[in-house]
This record gives structure tokens, sequence and C-alpha cells, in this order.
DNA sequence: TATTTAATGTGATTTACATCACATTAAAAT
DNA sequence: ATTTTAATGTGATGTAAATCACATTAAATA
């Protein structure tokens, strides 16, 4: 298989030339997911960069109490940058929401772009700051919102950045969602019900669709 | 004045070459600030990268309740960076917590280094990789600790982190204390005076010395 | 040095949420 | 289709920490 026809390419891989784009078939593995499947794993070892190409993905850490899923990520993005530039062990884990397409790349052929192509390099710190403030903000909310906030601010979240549609099947169980904005199962359940009897959203098992799009907001930004 | 003489360099600096170097003196303003002073603020444009060559800072964002700390950090290391990278306003505010020297980088200049330097850009990478991975553990800790935890946490980390030493003067207010880990200023202070009628630590004012560290070690980690 | 202002300490009260306990429903597995 | 297992719903109870209220101390200013 060969990258210079994948359509799945990376704002940074774009810029890469037709060399480096040879070079980096030889060295990039495709590999799929099934819903469920972990990608990679907390404290095991990797030198690959991970890039997901399609699908949907949590990132979570095994906090002193809880899991906590750090952030939700669709493609196209880089799952495994932070993690495999200053450790060879990783921090956290990946885990598919939905099927999966992905990527791994030899970490020296990447090194070795970023050394020799500007705007590659250039390209990849971009999307690393955009990183870190969203990491902040998520942080702010997670420990400054109360939970009717946060659980709006989650199903904003998916209709917005994930979906882009009223009506989506949430990727998570009541248990994960409660990782997602740091609350228990039972707090989650009773929220989304308690919206769905205001009639904000309409709830049928995973099946959810977004009513009352202004309430929503106007419960976020009120905490 | 130029910054060939700097002996603050960052790790990415160093590996500028000599040409590289005069450019950069002249687009580098020096500027000092007093304790206390806002370095940058959050909502005000910006277009310099802001590079911290001595001192200790605090970087903070306006939450929805609270102010609240994002990070702590010492020199040296760059401030601005996600910030300037990505948007023309800054997302965050920097304070002076002591008295610091800084650097105002002028964004294009500094985006030709990444562009034509690759060990430069590595280097950028390297730490903004380093900030997010911190950046998701402070979340985590923030979030799943309590907050006898947390001040543990906060005492460790300015003692193994920022002074090195056993003994060092707080840098901040029983307010910032808590903006930094979540809690309130009265909180603080009852925790922060348990300890020391635990003789766990002396503190007088702003002075603290931290007298058993094992026992610190291990409130952090229950939690 | 006196006076004002800001920072800190400490008890009493309230509250958002976790925890517990068990019922119900949905999804897998046989 | 049945059985088993996992996910969800919902009330009752407990608790960590916020909030409130005021006293005390330190620092800044006149």
């Amino acid at each position: 298989m060969n990258c210079i026809d994948c359509t799945f390419k990376s704002s940074a891989t774009k810029f890469l030339s037709k060399g480096e784009i040879e070079e980096l078939s030889h060295n990039c593995a495709h590999v799929e997911f099934k819903k469920g499947e972990k990608i990679f794993k907390e404290s095991s070892f990797s030198s690959n960069i991970i890039y997901l190409k399609s699908g949907l993905v949590k990132v979570h850490i095994l906090g002193p109490k809880n899991e906590q899923i750090t952030k939700i990520t669709k493609a196209s993005a880089f799952l495994g940058l932070p993690t495999t530039f200053n450790e060879k062990v990783n921090k956290y884990s990946a885990t598919a929401l939905e099927d999966c397409k992905v990527c791994f790349i030899d970490l020296e052929v990447f090194k070795h772009f970023i050394y020799k192509n500007g705007v590659f390099a250039y390209q990849i710190i971009t999307e690393l700051c955009k990183n870190e403030i969203d990491s902040f903000f998520r942080c702010l909310n997670r420990t400054q919102k109360q939970i009717t906030g946060r659980v709006a601010d989650a199903l904003l979240f998916f209709y917005h950045d994930i979906y882009e549609e009223k009506e989506f099947i949430l990727p998570l169980t009541r248990e994960e969602f409660g990782n997602y904005i740091d609350t228990t199962r039972e707090s989650v359940s009773r929220i989304i019900n308690d919206f769905q009897k205001d009639g904000i959203i309409r709830i049928k098992n995973k099946k959810i669709k977004i009513l009352k799009e202004e309430r929503l907001i106007n419960i976020s930004e009120k905490g």
C-alpha cells in the first residue's frame, strides 16, 4: 500500500514531498480497530507515532480514583504525539469508540520529516498548541462547572464537534460519560433523564436528539 | 543587546546558527517584570512569542466561577506558545510570582526558525508534548484527589520542581493556592494548619519548611 | 507610629454530589 | 427462545468541601 493515494492525509502530511511520502509508505503500518478495541495502552512501550485516519477514539488515563477520559478525538488527528516524543512508555491509553483506521508510523522517520521539512514541523506544532489550549479549557470546565452544565457541554460537544447533527448515537455508556465529565454513572443518568423530562432532548437508549439547543447552551453557560 | 551572549538560552535556541542568533537579536525585546505584574493578559492581542528567561510565573484563566491557575512555570520556558500559534488573541494570562526577565520574540522570525531549522523545531515540539502530558496529569489530580492530597501535592511540587529545597517562601497567597488546586482560601488555610499541627510542615506566614516528606508523599498518594 | 487595607484563621451551616442498595431494562451468549 | 450478563434508572443516606460570618494578624500606606 502506498501513502500517496491515501485520502486521509493530515494537514502536516499534505506538505511532504513525493520522496518523503514514498519514505513514509515504507515505514507506516495500516491497522483497523473495531469498536471497543484498545489502540494503545498506558504503561506499554511504544516507538510509533499513531495517526487516526478515520473513526472516533477516547483517550484515557487511570487516575487515583477512576478512569478519566481525557479527550475524545475524531479523525483525522495524531493520537500518540505527546507520549512518543518524550517517553518510551505510553502515558495514556486510546480505545476505539467506533470502528477506526489507524496508521503506525515509525518514530525515526517521523522525526526525520520534522528535521527536514519545516512546513511539516510547523503543522505539527500548530496541532500541539491547539491541543494544549483545548486541554486547559476542558480542565477548567471539569473543575468549575456543576454536573448539569458539564452534561450539557458534552451533549453540545457531540453535536457541534463530532456528529454535526442534532440526532446521533451516543458512543459512550453512562459510566464512560461519567468518566468524561468527572462524575458517576448515576448522576449522568439522572441529569440526562431530567433533560428529557424538560423536553430539552429526546433519548432512547443510546440514540439522542437535541430538541432545545438554546436551553442546553444556557445551562452550559450558567455552570 | 545581543542574544549571542545571553546566558538564558532555551534548549531550542541553543541549536540556532550564528546567523540565526543575529537575526533573533534584532527581533527580540528584553523586558523585566516585578512580582505581581502581568506579563500578558487573556483576551489581549499578541504577535510575540514570550520566553521566560528567569523568575517564576503563574499562568491563569478566568473560569466560569473563579480564576484558575493552570500552571506555575519557572524559567526557562516559553510561555505564550500555544496561544500565539493559533489565535491572535491570548487565551490565558501570565503574571510574575517573582521578579522575572522575559523576552518578546517576533512571531514571524520564530516561525522562520521552525521552517529552516529542524533541530530547533524538534526541541519546540518536545517541549509542547511535555506540556500536554503534564497538563493531563494536573487535571487528573485536580479532579480525582481530595483537597488534602492536592495540598500535599502542591507543597511537594514547590519543593521538588521549583525551589529544590525543603524550606522556601510560598509565592502564593492562600487564595492563589486555592486557585491552583481548585479549592477555597479557607480550605487551604485549614489543611496547611492541620499539617503544621501534625508536625508535617512548619509554617510562619509565607515561609514553609517541609519536615516529614514521607508523610506528604503518603498523603498525596492516598488522594 | 498610627491607621487603613489586605490576608489569614476558625467555627457553624449548607449543599451538591457520591455512595449505597436494589429494581428494571437491554444486550449477549447459550 | 432462554438464560446470563451488562447497562441503566431511581430513591434514601452520607459526606467532603463550599459558603457564611466574624475574629485575628500581617502588610501597606499615611
